[in-house]
DNA sequence: TTTATTTACGAAACCGTTTTCGTAATATTA
DNA sequence: TAATATTACGAAAACGGTTTCGTAAATAAA
């Protein structure tokens, strides 16, 4: 065990705790000779001191929680890295929190990080997420939340996320100019106020440029891949077939492709396929896919940066913001 | 702020802390309907206890680390969502960090977890991890420590992998039943137990069927995009090109296929590939690849399950044995 | 030389729990 | 009824740091 704690070195050195500890952090109040000999002797014993007794006394965890749907999604590994490296930085701790999806679960998380474990919370709610009151509770226990990618437009803080009704927009376009005149799209969500944007960029798209619109051509997926694969199939192979495919998250790519492979649609054909995501392996798909890339990376950092600035209270006001970092459309083989 | 400490509810209440306490935990030696009183007082108002002033007095953090290279690589981030489920499970919390594969980084990070932040530790070393020190003294200083995924033979403690050397053989005979008789093998570590297994069973294979060995066909690459596209790119520009080629690492595959196209080699007929990966996307490559498929979500589990068994106390001499979940390879067009 | 100031440190309170131990009040047994 | 056991709670000491405040000694100013 880590028998060293601050009183033993106090006491191996003839000092104080008081002033081991000042001596430690380098207080004024502490001599150059004193400091020095407290430093040798503190890497001597190998002297690590309790985290928590620390937070305890400061009322400072130095540690923020990233509570997130999932981490199988590319775009959340991503993300995370964003928030890592700028914790790390920072000398912060990462705690991760999953909520699978599950509102629930969600709810249970929050209420548990009113404990003083986290001095604030990066936040991307889960697809059954309408109710914002955990959240509301949350932040009036003190914490202070940021949320990413999945925003609640009604909880007052700072957001950040990526234009997701423009970017579906012209991703919508994009499939209309390139020939096609009977879109369907593949959601994930009804509650999610980014899958509304996403969806409603693509219906304007659809809108302004006087395309047919069949109620059918709305899908809407799930969490079980046979469903998912069941759904589109029969999307794919009803009398009125969609000659384009707007898909608003990654794994549904996926399904895409195989129900496409396995009626023996060719892309792009018979069908064009453009998608969210930023698959590292979109190059080399069978073909390649025009994918709506977000700056996964960058809302993670961005995010983690805001959080940061509430917490050193550089600027306390800088509350119910929003920001935008851009996707961009990259134009593959696909459509 | 969540003022309510248990001194402020017990005030309330007319109580002592330590009863309030005791109820809260409840305990035998407090009477049901004081327990009552307590738990409705707590939940009214919304008390939480403290989480630091509680794993300060009971010396355990609930909380465990998981430290790894990165989480962009598919392997990791899956591994992360076994982890986790089965800490969320136990009622732990899961501290991430990242080495970036840099092994200062890891002794930084495993030298502060010796703070008492966490209960145990779970790790995958850096590919540039050789020295075993900082891990042993962790271990002394009284954090347990699983490794998984990239072990470390030399450490004493528990290790969860999958058979590297055996799938990384049956891998390149496979190649060798399909017709390759000049096979290349993609590196990305020297030092990595892990990379040495695949290169092994590797050799093995090529040795055994009395393949020629060419020495440029082991092509060691490294973090830098740029770099492996070159050294990849020139491998397969080479007068005495490969006809084969097996990638020992996930984003390496991305490269090849992506110089493959480059230089119009067709897949399978030029040059087959086979990799370790657990891409999602596998199967709509172009062609779909052939991988070795590591059981990641079901390392992370296990490794996990195994720290908490340490944890626990059920068994305490479990120590050093090592879990081999077996990898299964998927034959897809691309050999 | 006397007074004011600064320097360098120690004593002790404090952060919010948990846990040990002691003890009235009540219940049980002899 | 007296002796003993049990029940239900309170007081106080931890846990290991940090921080406030007080104060001798050293130094500077008058």
């Amino acid at each position: 065990m880590s028998k060293t704690n601050i009183r033993a070195l106090a006491m191996q050195l003839g000092l104080s705790q008081g002033t081991v500890s000042k001596a430690l952090k380098d207080s004024y109040e502490i001599s150059a000779a004193t400091k020095k000999r407290v430093m040798a002797a503190a890497k001597k014993l190998n002297y690590v001191p309790n985290a928590y007794a620390s937070s305890l006394r400061k009322k400072k965890s130095k540690t923020i929680a990233v509570v997130l749907p999932e981490v199988a999604d590319s775009f959340f590994s991503v993300a995370i890295n964003g928030i890592e490296s700028i914790a790390q930085q920072k000398g912060y701790h990462v705690l991760i929190y999953l909520t699978h999806e599950n509102f629930a679960k969600e709810k249970a998380i929050l209420n548990e990080l009113k404990s003083g474990r986290v001095d604030g919370v990066l936040l991307s709610v889960t697809r059954e997420t309408k109710n914002s009151k955990h959240i509301f509770d949350l932040q009036t226990s003190g914490v202070p939340v940021v949320l990413f990618d999945r925003v609640l437009e009604e909880i007052k803080t700072a957001k950040v996320c990526t234009n997701d009704f423009d970017s579906s927009y012209i991703a919508a376009k994009h499939l209309i100019e390139r020939g096609c005149t009977k879109i369907a799209y593949l959601s994930i969500s009804k509650n999610l106020a980014i899958a509304n944007e996403r969806l409603e960029g693509y219906k304007k798209a659809v809108r302004e440029c006087g395309l047919l619109f069949e109620k059918n051509f709305l899908v809407a997926c799930n969490n079980s891949e046979n469903y998912n694969y069941a759904v589109i199939k029969k999307l794919l192979c009803s009398s009125n077939r969609p000659n384009g495919i707007l898909v608003s998250v990654e794994k549904l790519i996926i399904t895409t492709y195989q129900v496409c492979n396995a009626l023996q649609l060719k892309i792009p054909d018979d069908v064009k396929v453009a998608g969210f995501s930023i698959f590292p392996s979109a190059s080399i798909l069978n073909p390649p896919i025009t994918t709506i890339c977000q700056p996964a990376f960058e809302i993670g950092e961005t995010a983690t940066s805001l959080l940061f600035k509430i917490l050193e209270k550089r600027g306390v006001e800088l509350e119910n913001k929003k920001i935008v970092l851009p996707s961009t459309l990259i134009v593959r083989s696909s459509t």
